[in-house]
DNA sequence: TATTGTTTTGACAGAGTCATCAAAAATAGT
DNA sequence: ACTATTTTTGATGACTCTGTCAAAACAATA
């Protein structure tokens, strides 16, 4: 599983964009989008529509990177990991 | 979507243990263990084979619903949370 | 090599979270 | 009502996390 910072990195670059940019779309620092980049800081929802927005990329697509980087970090090795997801999408 | 510290009261309570008891298997502070039932503070993931045990239910039951609570509070609101969900799914 | 733009690093301070502890409040049992 | 037990509350200090900032490191190009 990659982690959502790497996932960043590649769509921003790929879009020739520098951290600048996006770090002021963000209303951040650089630093603080370089770090969360390289898996030293941590993003939040609420930078999910603006990613989407300025790297071009739909907001499904980086919810469900989002998403899936925090169910990675929180519940990584939990044994029933799995069935908990299922029955979690049930009582959605 | 019921919260991971009435779970744990409700069985806690199912099976007459005070806070006590409870608490000295987690090793901690009856106050934490408090808190904890009323959603004041957040249970970790190292609580959970313990609370089976004490509790005398599944390791598999208590752990679904920790995952539960996790994904409550830290995903609760997304547009697209279910598809996030089914996605971390196929890659697990 | 010098210049310009980009990215990373580390020190710092503020906010939030944590466990500990003692005291207060609530509950039960006599 | 009294006592013992359980539960909750709030103050405290330690610790973690977050954003800001300036400086350093790195990259590209003239």
């Amino acid at each position: 599983m990659k982690s959502f910072g790497e996932y960043i990195r590649r769509v921003r670059e790929k879009r020739d964009l520098p951290l600048r940019k996006v770090a002021a779309a963000l209303d951040i620092d650089t630093s603080i989008l370089s770090k969360i980049e390289r898996n030293e800081r941590v993003a939040t929802k609420e930078m999910i529509p603006i990613l989407a927005e300025i790297l071009d990329r739909p907001e499904k697509e980086i919810e469900i990177e989002f998403i899936q980087s925090v169910i990675e970090s929180n519940l990584g090795n939990l044994k029933y990991l799995k069935d908990g997801l299922k029955e979690t999408l049930k009582i959605l």
